[in-house]
DNA sequence: CGCCAAAATCGAAGCGCTTCGAACATCGAT
DNA sequence: ATCGATGTTCGAAGCGCTTCGATTTTGGCG
């Protein structure tokens, strides 16, 4: 093994100046700097981590807490894993991956064992059984997602609740009088899935403010459910005419059930629905969306957490607005 | 920060002798033992990672190399993933997240600074281009799946020629004359997905041998590429009365088209497939499968590189034996 | 009762790096 | 010539742990 002495000794510098060089802590001539560097790549030198982290008390690593069983979308899940792990490559961080199933305590572990310097925490629920140790956790941490009680800690997500008034909002600017909220199956509400919750609330408020009818229905992702809360929400009674759908899952089946039944998306029925960009944009007929900005928030949690290892800083929620685009699956009344 | 010095001091032993209770490398007395475990709970003691790692030269970090952007099953990647965490974890292991996409390097950086004793690489393709680099690792390494040159590397994969052969067998054995094999997208075999190739193999090897008519299908997961996929297969020159599919994103919208058509199962049309055995189970019609056991290739991945770490051991493929379980989806002809 | 091997414990030397104060060199201003 | 000020480099002290040889304790046995 290459350690910075050897490459000291054949730059014929101390160890510090090696190290200052790396670090850029203290200037360093240009006539030395570059004598080092070429001793680092004709050496092949590679800095040990271990001896690093013991010495500066810093990691370089992040902790990231990942639901790997959850029923819920992986593709999503990994989007947002993906842009955490290249955020972080840029800071220049490496990622610990931490299972939510391993339990709690496992940001405790790493971080008072000095493995990782910061946790992120994904698929955080309204009343997430976490929260009062990751309070606890003596170092940064960043919640994806919004918990009932987030007293202290930094959160950052999409503003599910402006989301939701905002399809509301759309459906009802186009001339529909009555509409319908497709959501997650039972269990997901059950479970307090806060974003479910807070678009759901969303919904309604701007639906209740506007004084237009709305129903709203629990489904599940099978072929079956969907087509029997199909029935639910074209139900003749109803009119309704415009349709927000907050289920990823759905969205295929939803889509192939109402073109057996003839109906046209948007000449019979308007859609709208929240789910990552790519996934409306490939389905059978492309869907005017709300994005689940999966990349910007993972890049900004990443963001929170090192700004927050650099200087101690306040807790902060950051709730990312909304983007809509319009890919035609709605038309005016 | 509390130190294994000050539990010594707390205890009134010697910080060795400490360090001795915690690795078990030398026989310690009862009675000091319990000491020393009272005061490390007592003062809240935790390790120190990196200068662990810097005194033994071992992290007790395993590098995984997971496709995070791939086209294909993000659920079956993370049971992978979720699989070898777990198994880590029983072995005292944790998991530094590595992405395919950040490109090939990965592994050697990470080992070079020794923030990882050894890499698991998940996604492997027949003739991947990190196959030259991973040899030159210096440190254990193991592939999730085969590829064509894989000299020199430890591998662990299904052994999916023979699952080919064994589902062209199982069909024949009960006395269809002509069968026909769905498989992935062209895309999966141009990109040489090494698992792809093997099967599509055995496949035909074994309708060789029995002197079988069979077709092979490609064919992607929308709903218009199944059902003109399926008029191909059922193209009535064909005969075809068993069908084998090997691509998990086509089953659900087949199983549809199937009872579109008022196509029974297995009445009108035997069907096996290879998949996880919970997406076999909860079909439409439950499938008589070949399950993928990413389980426990993930376990034994992870107990081949750990077991490489205690002692030098010669390269090795590890193809596991198909399991196949009758869910009735298949009958006599 | 003394002897010796085995068991238990200690002390100290690193592991490879960062960081701090000090030393040295350079140079424009006095 | 002299003096700071500034820029550059060095030396050494750790960071918290493991590990090895040495030392002490124990206990069985002649």
């Amino acid at each position: 093994m290459i350690t910075i002495k050897e490459v000291a000794r054949h730059a014929g510098v101390s160890m510090s100046t090696v190290s200052y060089v790396l670090s850029g802590k203290r200037s360093i001539s240009e006539e030395t700097k570059r004598r080092v560097e070429q001793s680092i790549v004709a050496l092949g030198y590679h800095p040990n981590a271990g001896a690093r982290a013991l010495a500066s008390s810093r990691s370089h690593v992040l902790g990231l807490i990942v639901p790997l069983r959850s029923d819920h979308n992986m593709p999503v899940i990994m989007q947002f894993v993906s842009s955490i792990v290249a955020s972080a490559r840029d800071y220049d961080y490496d990622v610990l991956l931490l299972t939510k199933e391993a339990g709690p305590g496992e940001a405790h572990r790493v971080t008072a064992r000095s493995m990782a310097d910061a946790i992120i925490v994904m698929d955080v629920e309204s009343a997430d059984p976490r929260v009062p140790e990751l309070r606890e956790v003596d170092a940064p941490v960043v919640l994806l997602g919004v918990p009932d009680d987030h007293q202290g800690l930094n959160c950052v997500d999409l503003d599910f609740a402006t989301a939701g008034r905002q399809m509301a909002a759309h459906l009802a600017d186009l001339g529909h009088r009555s509409i319908a909220l497709i959501g997650s199956p039972p269990a997901v509400y059950e479970r307090g899935t806060s974003y479910a919750a807070r678009l759901l609330a969303g919904f309604q408020h701007e639906t209740g403010q506007r004084n237009l009818p709305a129903s709203v229905h629990s489904c599940a992702a099978d072929y079956e459910s969907v087509s029997a809360c199909l029935d639910d929400v074209l139900h003749s009674d109803r009119g309704t005419t415009g349709l927000v759908v907050h289920n990823e899952a759905v969205l295929g089946p939803l889509l192939l059930e109402l073109r057996r039944r003839s109906l046209e998306v948007p000449a019979d029925l308007s859609v709208i629905t929240l789910c990552p960009d790519d996934v409306a944009q490939n389905l059978a007929v492309p869907l005017t969306s709300i994005a689940i900005p999966a990349e910007e928030l993972g890049a900004i949690a990443v963001e929170m957490v090192t700004a927050r290892l650099e200087r101690e800083q306040a807790p902060e929620v950051r709730l990312l607005q909304p983007r809509l685009t319009n890919r035609g699956s709605t038309s005016a009344r």
